[in-house]
DNA sequence: TTCAGCAGTGGAATTATATCCAGTATCGGC
DNA sequence: GCCGATACTGGATATAATTCCACTGCTGAA
């Protein structure tokens, strides 16, 4: 095997490319073609599927094998234990100042998701409250799907907490310098210097649950 | 689907070839090819293997996918499958014009989901294409969780097909008028006259889940 | 005895598929 | 300003794979 140690991140696009190969060989039983990945995407040329795959398989999630049709393996990291099957989340509602988002006396209730849903892994879903993320399509009492991170890249939704408040909020960071950006023109952006003030991101926003009424 | 209750029993032949396809299947990650088989089983002609990829799946112990390469699919006995009340939804992908929706075709994943999250009970998945729901924080690539009704109420998100496209709009209706409303400034509503116009809903929007890209 | 199912050979037409080539456009880093 | 990486379109081509055809030979049931 070759060491592929860095494992560099895949794009957001990329991993929408490996988790498509997965769901449809999940559903036919065989991987999909280029031409199938493409009309999935709503590609209009084979090749953009092509050149997904080789940059996966350069990123050493994927296996191409030269010449066979289909011939697409997907490299899992096989989390320890538990492949497929389900995962019950807890849903939180509104985190008391001072208190761990995990504590029991948050969840609301658990639901029962396929972890195939969000990547990375959702560990638990949090209930939005207001509209400071409306323009990023998170509405006032929408779940955000959340995976436990203390760590983001810029760019990222992120549940952060500052002095006692958990907010969510799009981060970006250059050098000592973080913002946290709504993603709402009526709200406004929240400037940190590291050396100063404190901040602890707690997850990143992995996925979006909305619910019936507000529909 | 079709009746194969009797299901002869297999040959000694046929079962190796069974076994075969769901070993190779294991290892390699896709189905083999005719070709595989044959070469597998000593066979000097892949016709030998196609005749018994025939009879077996007039047995109904596999499924062929015709003119699709590796299209082979054994009909396991559902090995540990539907627990509990868990819904398996069909994720709809692009919607070719004039057929229904829920073709096996447009199916690009299936996901299990806890019938609790969504009210009334959501019926499938469809992938949203396209920005004019923004407003309503349905944005391109979001899972529209769709509940199959042909009736709908002022107010409700509506999948609607007209003249053979698909779409996703908020529904207005006084009388013989209807108007499909899009939540994007950017997009112009759609105004129709029952007694004139070609209107069919397909369902009802109940929620929204969004993996991954968007945020 | 004829017929249907089983188990193959051999060849060939036609798709399906992978893969290459030449482009366009955007982005962030050096 | 140039470069590599990302994200595509569009077209061409060789080959991988399905599928049809015409055969041979066996066996057991009608």
């Amino acid at each position: 095997m070759e060491a592929n140690a860095p494992m560099d991140p895949l794009t957001e696009r990329q991993s929408e490319i490996l988790r498509l190969i997965r769901d449809l060989t999940e559903v036919s039983g065989f991987p999909p073609t280029r031409a199938e990945i493409a009309r999935s995407m709503g590609f209009r040329s084979v090749n953009a599927a092509e050149q997904h795959l080789r940059a996966l398989e350069k990123k050493g999630v994927l296996e191409i094998l030269a010449g066979a049709s289909r011939g697409l393996r997907v490299r899992e990291p096989r989390p320890a234990g538990r492949l497929g099957r389900l995962m019950e989340l807890p849903v939180i509602g509104r985190v008391a100042a001072g208190s761990p988002i995990l504590a029991e006396a948050h969840v609301q209730a658990r639901y029962q998701l396929d972890p195939n849903l969000f990547t990375p892994r959702a560990d638990y879903l949090l209930r939005v409250r207001g509209m400071s993320m409306r323009d990023a399509g998170i509405l006032d009492g929408d779940l955000l799907a959340v995976h436990r991170s203390h760590e983001a890249r810029s760019g990222q939704v992120v549940v952060a907490r500052l002095a006692d408040e958990v907010t969510v909020k799009r981060f970006r960071r250059r050098g000592y310098s973080v913002q946290l950006l709504p993603e709402n023109p009526d709200f406004e952006p929240i400037e940190l210097d590291l050396r100063q003030d404190s901040l602890a991101i707690e997850g990143i926003g992995v996925g979006v649950i909305r619910s019936g009424k507000g529909l």
